[in-house]
DNA sequence: GTAGGGTTAG
């Protein structure tokens, strides 16, 4: 390995940089572990054992059933009842029903009478974990700018007088002027009867978006109150309308208030501003308000324990947060109803715990609870965006079925599904249907549609729904607009994103954080930092303030335009300010180490930085750095030469820096440090990072080193119960771990390894309907995990021909054009195995009619393999085997 | 007290 050259320690700062790395290369590492940091737990001469430890057995399946009662037909073709971490239950499964799709009556003692979960189900979350949630590449992010406000409350059985809605009318006629609407008040003060009529005031007031005039109107009513009970009704109806207006501050205040006023010491208030925390997305605040409230004496309701999971959900919370939160309400004796479930489920659908979802889902009807619309959506998003679309068809037919009939809600979140997985043939169709089917498409719908063709560059098509859209009676607003730039900043059409965004301005929709955000980055992945520091100055000036994607999003195009110093410089700027860097911002920066290692340290730069760093001395904090790194960027003629290739230590820096701030690697982590791996300039150094990187995650970088290596028959095991954790995950993050793993060893030259994972791959379904025998489709893999495929298909179309068996009439591989690729047909899988193909001297060739296609005659395959090279050649082998022993059988397909 | 949409990493 020989010794690091000390240079990397100032040629990038680690020590200023806080965020990024740590090495100070001030002495030369020792031989066997880098020491780039000294895990605490093992001497650095130890080696690791490789039954990984976080497993020291893989998991044995059971011969349990599925629940069979009220199951989706067919949904639940995972034969295995496990909990959402992946432990197969101990239980057995629950009796079955003679009274097929109906659900059981319950029985006293066993669910509906007792305190306790029926222990014929799954337990539901579990406390060890083998793959933690965390590892999936689809958690999002979002919670911190998602919001779940302004849903209209309808007014259910009001019991308001006439004169109420009288009082109302002129109210909202009133808008803004406090003094007219304390004249309409005490007009109406004698005629309105109770807490009734005002509160069916603020909730309508509510509903108009008058928040201001609402509490107007609470003061009004409270002063006049003397009944603490009545008081209590007004502040807890108060409270949830700013809650649903997402003015959670002043709800905390009027709880406040009413508390120290001796009304709101109550489960109503205190639930209602549970629920205002909720809808905020403040999970920590609910929950702690929940510990208040019982620590002063009083017992929640069904509705508080509700609205404390559906804070869980809305806030991003994990599902075991909410699971205990369901077990505490369960051993207080409170049977949950449709509601709790629905708020479970939304839980499970924003962690991406599709199998969890099912078994609640089940649960739910075996405790006698009938799923409605909002039952049904639900588990409907957790499949979708899950990836998990056959199912997802399966529940829609199914609700149809039962007569709850889908609505816009049901086929926007299905069409979205589609869309993320690439089906846009599938998503257009159930547009269609919705039509047919006389569902008309809401705004959602339609901005869900327009983005959907803006992200594929169909400018025309998408430009046609916003027209369809305005006729419809909506007006473009922020959604559509950024969706718009977006699409067209991504395809470089700068001249159409200043046009849209003027005429944004024109139209009087104002752009938000997002709108600047997208423009940011798009000028600056399109070097024109001119027009990025114009925009960043721009979104200064309007007051708007950065967050954690904001950052992430500038930080990311800085990567990939090769300037990693300055992103350090920004990573470290948004952790002063208070922001914290989350795993995508760390994989973006690790994914500039994976990429072409020329930019990533050059001259240039590093002068660049070292002036961007002395100037810092000089300028007081309120400069602001981020127009100082464009200013750099535009002022300058960037020639980017010399490279480097100790890049490895800073992704290990990296790595351990995000440990360190407990910020969980995902499947995209993973991916990209295998892509750094793939950079490295040697077997051995790629092999020391992932052996570096086994401290940190023995299970999945264990597995990963082990295949390296070529150890199979010691990892093999470990190998396929990670497999099978990767599987249970959501789609995506299971074909992007099959595809890093498998280009990776593929680059390596352990191509019979690659195989092998890549048909277990196969084998678990993780890329859909790869294979017949007569068309193989890899327009989902990647490279290395494609070619490896090929081999494999085309050795199992030689048994075929050996057999004595016809081959189809035309045999054909699908690369498809590139998922990223703007150039049709140059994709760098269609490259990769039209030269794997041609080198084989295979009779494949282009079809004229599709160019991401490749095609033969079965005759001639058959011909071709029939000559005694053709066999030898689809054979793989590794380039190392460790212990040295022979290969092993071919692989038996 | 419950459902769907726009932003970041591969």
């Amino acid at each position: 390995m020989g010794s690091f050259p000390t240079r990397w320690g100032f040629l990038f700062d680690f020590e200023k940089t806080s965020c990024l790395c740590v090495y100070n290369a001030t002495h030369t590492p020792p031989h066997r572990h880098l020491s780039v940091f000294s895990p605490p737990y093992l001497h650095p001469h130890q080696t690791l054992p490789y039954p990984p430890m976080a497993s020291s057995t893989p998991p044995t399946l059971t011969t349990a059933k599925p629940y069979q009662n009220h199951n989706i037909q067919g949904i639940q073709n995972h034969h295995h009842r496990r909990t959402p971490n992946g432990h197969t239950s101990l239980h057995p499964p629950p009796p079955r029903n003679p009274t097929a799709n109906k659900p059981p009556a319950p029985t006293p003692g066993t669910v509906a009478a007792g305190t306790h979960r029926n222990p014929n189900f799954a337990p539901l979350s579990s406390s060890k974990s083998e793959l933690a949630a965390d590892f999936s590449g689809r958690r999002s992010t979002r919670f911190v700018s998602k919001m779940h406000f302004g849903r209209p409350k309808s007014g259910g059985s009001s019991r308001h007088s006439v004169s109420a809605e009288d009082a109302l009318q002129q109210l909202i006629r009133c808008s803004g002027d406090d003094r007219l609407i304390e004249t309409v008040l005490i007009n109406f003060q004698s005629k309105l009867c109770g807490s009734d009529d005002y509160n069916f005031l603020l909730r309508e007031l509510g509903n108009r978006n008058e928040w201001s005039m609402a509490i107007q109107c609470f003061e009004f009513a409270v002063n006049r109150e003397r009944r603490r009970t009545e008081q209590g009704k007004l502040a807890s109806s108060v409270i949830s309308v700013l809650g649903r207006l997402g003015k959670v501050e002043l709800a905390k205040k009027v709880f406040e208030t009413a508390v120290n006023e001796g009304y709101g010491n109550t489960v109503y208030a205190y639930s209602a501003l549970i629920s205002a925390y909720a809808k905020s997305g403040l999970c920590d605040d609910a929950i702690k308000l929940f510990e208040t409230m019982k620590l002063s004496g009083l017992k929640p309701n069904l509705v508080t324990y509700n609205a404390l999971i559906d804070a869980c959900g809305k806030g991003g919370a994990d599902f075991k947060r909410a699971s205990d939160i369901f077990d505490d309400m369960l051993s207080n004796g409170f049977q949950p109803d449709r509601i709790t479930y629905n708020s479970l489920l939304a839980v499970c659908s924003g962690g991406g715990l599709w199998e969890t979802a099912m078994n609640l889902f089940n649960e739910m009807c075996y405790r006698g609870i009938e799923p409605d619309i909002y039952t049904y959506n639900t588990l409907l998003d957790a499949a979708s965006s899950g990836g998990h679309m056959d199912s997802a068809f399966q529940i829609m037919a199914e609700m149809t079925a039962k007569n709850i009939m889908p609505n816009e809600v049901t086929y926007s979140t299905v069409i979205r599904g589609c869309a993320k997985l690439g089906r846009l043939d599938q998503a257009l169709s159930l547009v269609s249907e919705m039509k047919y089917a006389n569902i008309r498409l809401d705004r959602v719908s339609y901005n869900n549609l327009l983005a959907i063709y803006a992200s594929l560059g169909l400018f025309d098509e998408a430009l046609n729904v916003v027209k369809e859209m305005e006729n419809t009676g909506f007006r473009k607003d922020v959604v559509t607009y950024n969706a718009l730039l977006d699409g067209f900043g991504k395809q470089g059409r700068y001249d159409k994103v200043k046009e849209l965004f003027n005429r944004m301005k024109n139209e009087r929709v104002p752009p938000n954080l997002l709108t600047y955000s997208t423009l940011i980055s798009v000028y600056l992945k399109g070097g024109l930092y001119q027009e990025a520091t114009e925009m960043y100055k721009e979104f200064k000036h309007e007051g708007l303030k950065a967050d954690v994607v904001f950052y992430s999003e500038i930080i990311d195009s800085l990567c990939k335009k090769g300037f990693v110093e300055s992103s350090a410089l920004l990573l470290d700027e948004m952790t002063k300010k208070g922001i914290q860097p989350n795993v995508v911002t760390y994989n973006s920066i690790i994914n500039a180490f994976g990429q072409s290692g020329e930019k990533v340290f050059s001259n240039d730069n590093k002068r660049e930085i070292a002036r961007l760093e002395n100037g810092d001395k000089k300028v007081n904090d309120s400069e602001d750095r981020i127009i100082k790194v464009f200013e750099q960027l535009a002022s300058r003629n960037l020639n980017i030469g010399e490279k480097g290739r100790k890049e490895m230590i800073c992704v290990l820096g990296v790595f351990k820096k995000m440990h360190e701030l407990e910020i969980k690697p995902n499947v995209v982590t993973f991916s990209a440090i295998l892509n750094a791996c793939s950079r490295c300039s040697s077997f051995e150094e790629a092999s020391l990072l992932l052996e570096e990187l086994r401290l940190f995650d023995n299970q999945v970088y264990g597995v990963a080193h082990g295949l390296l290596m070529g150890h199979r028959e010691n990892v093999w095991v470990h190998a396929l119960s990670l497999f099978d954790e990767v599987k249970r995950m959501d789609s995506s993050t299971a074909s992007a771990f099959y595809n890093a793993l498998t280009d990776m060893l593929w680059h390596f030259g352990q191509k019979r390894g690659a195989q092998m994972v890549v048909l277990e791959g196969k084998r678990r379904q993780v890329w859909e309907n790869t294979w017949s025998d007569s068309c193989l489709d890899l327009h989902l893999m990647s490279s290395g995990a494609a070619r490896a495929m090929v081999h494999a298909w085309l050795l199992n179309t030689c048994s075929i021909v050996y057999e004595g068996h016809e081959l189809p009439g035309l045999l054909s591989i699908l690369t498809g054009w590139g998922k990223h690729s703007k150039v049709v047909g140059e994709c760098a899988l269609k490259r990769a195995i039209e030269a794997l193909l041609g080198s084989m001297g295979s009779p494949f060739r282009v079809a004229t009619s599709n160019i991401g296609r490749f095609i033969s005659p079965g005759p001639m395959v058959a011909a071709w393999m029939r000559d005694s090279n053709t066999p030898k050649l689809l054979v793989l082998e590794d380039d190392r085997a460790y212990p040295q022993t022979p290969n092993l059988q071919p692989i038996i397909l």
